[in-house]
DNA sequence: AATTCGGGGAC
DNA sequence: GTCCCAGAATT
């Protein structure tokens, strides 16, 4: 496996892959969750489903447990749908379209583009959360359009190598461009548009990334959460499950529980609730 | 264009 | 406590 730059990138397990499959799940696990977290159940995912058609023969039960930490449950269910679109449709292979890849569920203009470029080695840029940082403020010093960022990234690019540009620019934007900059050290520090201009960060009102969210605690998501984590070690009567939610007042609860079997999340038998896909077991 | 969707670490 | 994370789908 190659390796970027010591000393700029992070030591993390993908950095350098270039197997279609291990980097498509790298991509959606890493969807809105710190990379930080996702080494781990990176690698485990991979043994137990060391392909797509492993995957999607899976039950989703069993693959929404070895998710367990990354949160964003639809992301399990959606990977595994992709999974039987790439058996059915391409022969088990990844596609290495953007276009096709784009057509996968779960897979959206960011992650086609960083599957086609590191797994590929395709000629394209990548603009996610860190890339836009750094395009706002070191190369352009003001907030830019989502189409603005796409054509700054794929104008620095040039012909330069896809896998270790885009690399270089998300580590730039995860360890010095971050959220809240650090600049000390930052190797644009002396190049950086927005150092030169000042004024206020051009990066939060850049290319529709840096999004905020609605409280988490107390809400819905948190009892989603809470109810799959449930499921996780096994099915539930409905009073076990109601027990479990206790705090949850009754019309919320339908409505959580109903919102999870609508995902096609969990199931719901006349005993109570199985997170779906779950292999029936005999009483 | 605005919402929904997990959960934990940094501060 | 607040903020934010290698976004995507839905409404």
């Amino acid at each position: 496996m190659s390796r970027a730059a010591p000393g700029l990138a992070r030591d993390l397990p993908w950095v350098g892959a270039r197997e279609p499959w291990a980097v498509l799940v790298s991509e959606v696990m890493l969807q809105q969750t710190p990379a930080a977290r996702v080494a781990g159940p990176w690698r485990a995912f991979l043994e137990r489903y060391p392909t797509p058609a492993a995957l999607a023969v899976a039950p989703l039960s069993e693959v929404l447990t070895a998710w367990r930490g990354l949160g964003y449950h639809r992301r399990a269910r959606d990977l595994q749908r992709a999974a039987g679109m790439i058996v059915e449709r391409h022969d088990g292979r990844i596609p290495t379209a953007v276009e096709d890849l784009r057509a996968l569920p779960g897979v959206g203009e960011y992650t086609a583009r960083a599957v086609a470029a590191f797994a590929f080695g395709a000629h394209v840029a990548v603009v996610d959360t860190n890339v836009a940082r750094v395009l706002a403020r070191a190369v352009a010093g003001r907030p830019l359009a989502v189409r603005e960022a796409r054509e700054e990234a794929a104008a620095l690019l040039g012909r330069r190598d896809p896998r270790r540009f885009n690399q270089a620019m998300i580590d730039l934007g995860a360890l010095f461009c971050a959220a809240r900059p650090r600049c000390g050290g930052c190797p644009l520090a002396r190049v950086c548009a927005w150092r030169a201009v000042g004024g206020e960060d051009p990066a939060p009102a850049s290319a529709h990334v840096t999004r905020r969210q609605a409280p988490f605690a107390g809400s819905d998501r948190q009892w989603r959460g809470r109810a799959i984590e449930r499921l996780r070690d096994g099915p539930a009567t409905t009073s076990e499950m109601h027990r479990h939610l206790v705090g949850l007042e009754p019309a919320r609860r339908r409505r959580v529980l109903d919102g999870l079997i609508a995902d096609g999340l969990v199931t719901q038998a006349r005993e109570g609730f199985a997170l779906a896909g779950a292999p029936r077991v005999a009483r």
